[in-house]
DNA sequence: ATGGGTCATCGACCTTTGCTTCGG
DNA sequence: ACCGAAGCTTTGGTCGATGACCCA
């Protein structure tokens, strides 16, 4: 990593200095510094532009050292009473700072994080933003690798976040220099699956409250008021068939209308009658009140929605379809949601509501976006603030689409990214202008504003707008950017469909009826993933989505583990289970959910023939050869189910994984005699080197090759029983226990410690047991576990063990206190001399008191040396305990002496104190 | 735009049966 | 002198899965 002060030398010491000087000032707006004033949401869109950042951090990290010609800067409302806190350097480069975008971008960030507010702060001049023009007079720069902390960067982000600066870096399109790519570690991929499974709850949770609401019987009652007479009747047959529905869902789709996402953030049961009353609503809430009305006309209904739910995968370099990537983007989940129809009275939302409803995170930026551009005080020129709303929100809304629906442009295809800019900017301008005209909020300046608020239309001309311009979306998922995609959608269980009835997909939102096999290829339109597809009925909830994807192979890999959701759903699909059959029921004690559980297990085992290759990899169903693992082999090989581009394909079923013949025997199967290898694999690499020389000696080629044998090839292991009390051992001398199957007959495996001497000593054969094997120092070593004996002598050695057991035990008692008794006389021996030479040494500094040490010595060393064998007589276990006296600094020339009269004992604790004059006490336990 | 082929990379899995020194 | 415990050098090769890239 480049480091900021070497890019500095380098940046001053070229020639093109000048240039750079230019577009340090470019980089300074300080007509931007009076909007950040007083305007803290505008810290919400730095955070999201920052978010934008750290993506594209994540997306260069593996780019180092790379040089382009084409990079610019982009920054986008950069203002704010801007701190220092800039390095002295930084200072010294103030107006030269160049910002390139495609080095290493954790540098980037250190560099433009820190230098922005230090260049504002110095007063650099108004400039506009705008790209940079020049990038070619920055090639003479050359960047070094250097260190830079990371968790600096971090806090700066956070910083200059608050601080309201934000800088956006436009990756350029360079695809030939991003060569190296970082991929996910595995704890990346750990969090993402936990993202992933907490998004999964989440959405069904929401999914069980929408159903709930579809319940309620004065919502029901009211759509029953509302529908005319003549569609009262239509399912009152009795055998009920999809045409039928027909006419309900034309009725439907005309009278209730879309919009876009909820304004507000009510209740989803008082938003639903809020829709029901005002006759337009999000997808959700008309799907909802579709199936209220199913309902309230006695029909077995579901409510069924697509669970956009955040990637099981970390997407390091993909941009954020679906509300995905920026969990990890450190601007929150939704912090880069999609444009999305706000409500008509959209109020600002505060960041912590916007964090808990990702639906409102664009509208909470714009509206804020939009205050803060009337509470300007010092205004821009138009000019200047049209110039510069294009600019941000032209990048802004460059991702935000390109999240939504061009996901595959941003990608590879950056060549065109200016057209697009300025188509997209087109689609905004119009966008914006229809959105003050029919919200009549005057205020709203920015046209580049890109959440806003549309009036009411019907949803063709949502759609149709959606995917032409990608910038209206209906984003009814929580944080989703798809647009369009059906989403929401009913399901009718239809008795006259099919002979034993079937559940009938209605989408009143787009007005199909039995429409399930478009849903897949509506879904993939607007790059929508089918991965989950789950029916709520009865506060429960299945996964139908075998009824809507034909394509599994190419979810599967996108799906959470099927044990985890299976349990999770487990619950739920008896509920669901319970509403759906309590109505009717079929012959032979069949549920009408066991039926539906054939039908879709009959989908799963009938999936078309994938067609092209790739698709056989990790088919569930199919297999090609060619995807064989080197340890695999068809057998039987057939039947061939069909062709893929030449290759015959067969049932995944009759994939067999061979192994070695070691290995079988780990599994209690040993080969048959006789049998032919099914495979034989060279040896690779270092191995088969060593072998080709003595290949070349004639050794033969056998040693060379793995033979690899199938489990058909097999029989259970015959192994040499015991006879008289003789264990059967091998080459080595020993039994391996890989498990109880590999015990010879008659023997036992006694997994306890210290069993060899005990079977010495009784003189019964044994055998070490290996368990296995660990890697220690280097090289692996065989892990033994107890030993193996014949079985009529288990009873005799378990017996001995335990009598040896009490004995070590024992032993083991006294050795330990007798060790605990060894170090508490030389603890108090030491204690002793310490106080000795303390006495002698320290404190008799002058001649006199050595002399008076000397004759005090004689009298107290008697009395000191008789305590310390009536000590040790005792078996003492004593404490010193400093007494309150503060003996070891007033007793100069002074040596304890604790007489007899001055001990006291206290009876209870057992602990005798002695006492010198001096206040020095000595307290010890007599054991 | 899509699919096939190739390559790079990561990560999981497989491998698989001492030697030397020092203290008791 | 012998025995046993402890410490040492704490693999590394291979292959599958995956994704990027190029080309048809």
């Amino acid at each position: 990593m480049r480091t900021r002060n070497q890019a500095k030398r380098q940046n001053q010491s070229t020639a093109n200095e000048d240039s750079l000087k230019h577009y340090g000032g470019m980089e300074s707006r300080s007509g931007c510094k009076d909007e950040a004033s007083g305007n803290e949401t505008l810290a919400n869109i730095s955070q999201g532009a920052v978010g934008k950042l750290l993506k594209r951090v994540n997306k260069s990290r593996g780019s180092r050292g790379l040089k382009t010609d084409d990079s610019y800067l982009r920054k986008q409302d950069t203002m704010g009473e801007l701190e220092n806190g800039s390095s002295e350097a930084e200072k010294q480069l103030t107006g030269t700072t160049v910002v390139r975008t495609t080095f290493d971008a954790k540098c980037c960030t250190t560099d433009v994080l820190q230098n922005v507010p230090s260049e504002v702060e110095n007063g650099s001049t108004d400039v506009q933003c705008q790209s940079i023009e020049r990038e070619d007079e920055l090639d003479g720069i050359d960047w070094e690798d250097g260190p830079v902390d990371t968790l600096k960067y971090k806090s700066n982000v956070k910083e200059d976040t608050i601080n309201g600066v934000t800088v956006e870096f436009d990756a350029p399109p360079d695809p030939s220099k991003q060569k190296t790519v970082r991929r996910a570690t595995a704890e990346e991929k750990e969090l993402a699956e936990f993202v992933h499974k907490v998004n999964l709850l989440c959405l069904l949770a929401r999914g069980r409250l929408v159903d709930s609401a579809c319940n309620d019987p004065l919502i029901q009652a009211s759509l029953l008021s509302l529908l005319p007479a003549h569609l009262l009747k239509l399912t009152d047959a009795p055998k009920l068939t999809a045409k039928a529905l027909a006419p309900l869902v034309n009725w439907f789709h005309s009278h209730f209308r879309l919009r876009g996402a909820n304004d507000t953030e009510k209740p989803f049961h008082s938003a639903l009658a809020s829709t029901l009353e005002s006759q337009e609503g999000t997808p959700e809430e008309v799907a909802a009140l579709s199936v209220a009305l199913f309902r309230a006309l006695n029909l077995t209904t579901r409510f069924v929605s697509i669970l956009d739910v955040a990637s099981l995968k970390p997407e390091i370099e993909k941009s954020y379809p679906s509300g995905k990537g920026p969990s990890r983007a450190g601007s929150g989940i939704f912090s880069s949601s999609t444009l999305m129809v706000a409500g008509p009275k959209c109020s600002p939302l505060s960041p912590a509501k916007s964090m808990a409803y990702g639906k409102h995170i664009v509208s909470d930026k714009t509206s804020t976006s939009t205050g803060q551009a009337t509470n300007d005080k010092s205004r821009e020129t138009i000019t200047d603030k049209s110039n510069k709303r294009m600019s941000a929100s032209t990048s802004d809304a460059q991702d935000d689409s390109n999240d939504a629906c061009i996901i595959k442009k941003e990608r590879p295809k950056r060549k065109g990214d200016l057209e697009f800019e300025m188509q997209l900017e087109m689609a905004l301008s119009t966008t914006a202008v229809e959105i003050a005209r029919n919200t009549m909020i005057s205020d709203v300046k920015d046209v580049g504003s890109t959440s806003s608020n549309v009036s009411p239309f019907k949803k063709k001309k949502i759609k149709a707008e959606e995917c032409s311009t990608s910038s209206h979306g209906i984003s009814t998922a929580v944080g989703s950017r798809k647009v369009g995609a059906p989403l929401y959608w009913a399901e009718v269980y239809c008795s006259g469909e099919n002979l034993t009835g079937k559940w009938v997909h209605v989408d009143v939102v787009n007005a199909i009826t039995d429409g399930e096999q478009n849903v897949e290829a509506a879904a993939a339109a607007c790059k929508l993933p089918l991965r989950y597809v789950v029916a709520f009925a009865g506060n429960g909830a299945k996964d139908v989505t075998r009824r809507y994807c034909t394509k599994w192979y190419k979810i599967a890999s996108e799906r959470v583990n099927s044990i985890w959701w299976d349990a999770v759903l487990a619950p739920l699909k008896e509920l669901e289970s319970v509403a759906t059959s309590d109505v009717v029921h079929f012959a032979q004690g069949e549920t009408r959910s066991s039926l539906e559980d054939m039908e879709l297990e009959t989908r799963e085992l009938t999936e078309p023939l994938p067609t092209n290759q790739q698709a056989y990899r990790s088919h569930h169903l199919y297999i090609i050869e060619r995807w064989l693992n080197k340890n695999q082999i068809l057998y039987p090989k057939g039947p061939v189910l069909g062709f893929c581009s030449g290759h015959p394909v067969y049932p995944r079923s009759c994939v067999r994984t061979l192994q070695r013949k070691e290995r079988w025997l780990r599994e209690g199967l040993q080969v048959k005699a006789n049998e032919i290898p099914a495979k034989v694999l060279k040896r690779s690499g270092k191995q088969n080197k060593g072998q080709d020389v003595e290949d070349d000696y004639g050794e033969g080629d056998c040693e060379g090759t793995v033979a690899l044998y199938g489990q058909w090839q097999t029989e259970p292991l015959f192994l040499p029983p015991a006879v008289n009390g003789i264990v059967p051992k091998n080459e080595r001398g020993q039994v391996d226990v890989w498990s109880e199957k590999c015990l010879p007959p008659g023997t036992v495996h006694l997994r306890l410690p210290r069993l060899v001497p005990i079977a010495k000593r009784l003189q019964i054969d044994f055998s070490p047991a290996m368990v296995g094997f660990e890697f220690r120092n280097g090289r692996s070593l065989p892990v033994y576990e107890g030993i193996v004996v014949c079985t009529e002598f288990k009873d005799a050695i378990l017996e001995a063990y335990a009598e040896e057991e009490v004995r070590r035990e024992a032993k083991e008692r006294r050795r330990t206190e007798a060790e605990a008794l060894s170090r508490w006389y030389q603890l108090l021996s030491s204690l002793i001399t310490r106080q000795r030479l303390h006495n002698r040494y320290v404190d008799g500094a002058s001649s006199q008191s050595a002399v008076n040490i000397a004759t005090s010595n004689e009298k107290s060393s008697l009395l000191a040396g008789g305590s310390e064998n009536t000590r040790s007589a005792h078996q003492e276990k004593s404490e010193i305990a400093k007494s309150s006296s503060p003996s070891f600094v007033l007793a100069e020339n002074h040596e304890h002496v604790f007489l007899v009269e001055d001990q006291t004992v206290d009876e209870e604790s057992s602990t005798r104190t002695k006492r010198c004059r001096c206040g020095f006490s000595v307290q010890y336990e007599e054991l």
